[in-house]
DNA sequence: GCCTCTATCTGGTATGTACCAAACTGCGCT
DNA sequence: AGCGCAGTTTGGTACATACCAGATAGAGGC
């Protein structure tokens, strides 16, 4: 093979590279899931530094084409799930009506007084108790988000013995009645870092999504306050608004 | 100076330049708008090499804090704009709310021929003539984003006769009659390539935001259709909605 | 003042090497 | 089958070096 193919142009190597990785993976000959050369072998196979063939592998990732596992190798990214986050319905059935596998894990749970944000966001006094949830969640077994939601402990006690690895929606809904009616988003490209990165298990740096959702009910009473951090590739934004 | 200040934990060294690099940027020591010091000044100043003060900028960069502008060098990045894909105001008015100073800047405009996606989407015949404009918008003299309005012919014959430097929202408001009711909006991490890397002028695989708007007048009729990619660190999505 | 040419500075790309630590594999024991 | 302990593989980090091309600043001419 060599580096023939696509040496085109005044692009540099590496981007010609990708072209040469990009190009297995349009035509099939590597699908989603599939692990690629790894770097020593690509070097070998392409002729070319490992440092370039890095390059070219951290260009392919900032597009979101592949991913790592760290010290295992590349591999294929499975197309993105789409979500709305303004819509009031589960990670699991929308996720699973995406012929996707979702899977959710609890990090850890607490009882946290309100600090000064927490306060105002829930419209409570500082130091009202509140559940502090911190969870990370998969599709296809690949972690793609981590979350920290916040609940009024007064609207949902007792919330923390419920196995919190279903649907937090369902919990809600079925064992306080609460549902939700209006939805407050803010969504922000960022860099997943330190604590993020290490819940999931990416490089220190990778583009990344943070959702903050605030979810109220008809009384106007926050009933969840929520902030994610998605792994870039992992998801499709897609909200329809009447709005003006 | 030397590399005394940081090389705590089991970081990585170039993590440990990050923070000592990203010190000064928070103590005020380095403010926004203000030049690094050359790569080889850094390798100098704090003894490592210079690949490894490339990988602590590279993860500045993708944080967002610094910028670089090409073979010219690394700046602190100034405080992202706010950004409300769905009101209908425009880009000048909105940037110059904050206090900072935007500029637009047409590209190319075109009359080009509907096809089958734009079609769909305009609800027109195929070949439907359509107005294709591109734009280039800054910040306080910073490219941040570059987009492709299209424009339905009919409804606003001779568009590209105005000058589409000013605000688009006002010509077909005032020139037209056309007032926007309804927007459908999508957004999704991107990483900016190719043909956007270069009318950005950042390097291949820059972290971005893509954002398709369009935008219904009250008979439903679709005014404009917008692609957006946004440099990453230029701007924070902030969307209230009242859905369900 | 303005333009142009040039030398220099700066980041961009590419190569090679070395060593580390986590992940993985397979063997052998129980 | 299951467990635990090597040894191997793999990506992660750090170093050094070289050369390229665009950006920039300064000198010189008009």
């Amino acid at each position: 093979m060599a580096r023939s193919a696509s040496a085109s142009k005044s692009e540099g190597l590496y981007l010609g590279l990708r072209d040469e990785i990009a190009g297995r993976i349009s035509t099939g000959a590597l699908r989603p899931g599939d692990k690629l050369p790894s770097e020593r072998d690509l070097q070998g196979e392409l002729g070319v530094a490992r440092g370039t063939i890095r390059e070219s592998l951290f260009q392919l990732e900032a597009e979101g084409l592949i991913y790592r596992r760290d010290r295992s190798g590349w591999y294929v990214s499975p197309p993105p799930v789409v979500y709305d986050p303004t819509r009031w319905e589960g990670f699991l059935s929308y996720v699973e009506a995406q012929g996707r596998r979702p899977r959710t894990e609890t990090i850890s749970t607490e009882t946290i007084a309100a600090d000064p944000l927490l306060a105002e966001v829930f419209g409570r006094p500082l130091g009202a108790p509140l559940y502090l949830i911190r969870r990370r969640r998969y599709v296809d077994d690949r972690a793609v988000l981590v979350e920290r939601i916040f609940v009024d402990a007064a609207l949902a006690p007792d919330l923390l013995r419920h196995s919190l690895d279903q649907s937090l929606t369902g919990i809600l809904r079925g064992g306080y009645g609460l549902s939700v009616a209006r939805n407050q988003v803010r969504m922000q490209p960022c860099a997943l870092t330190g604590e993020h990165a290490e819940a999931l298990r990416v490089k220190s740096g990778l583009p990344g999504l943070a959702v903050q959702r605030t979810s109220y009910d008809a009384q106007g009473r926050v009933v969840e306050f929520d902030q994610e951090y998605w792994r870039h590739d992992a998801v499709r934004i897609s909200v329809d608004i009447r709005v003006r």
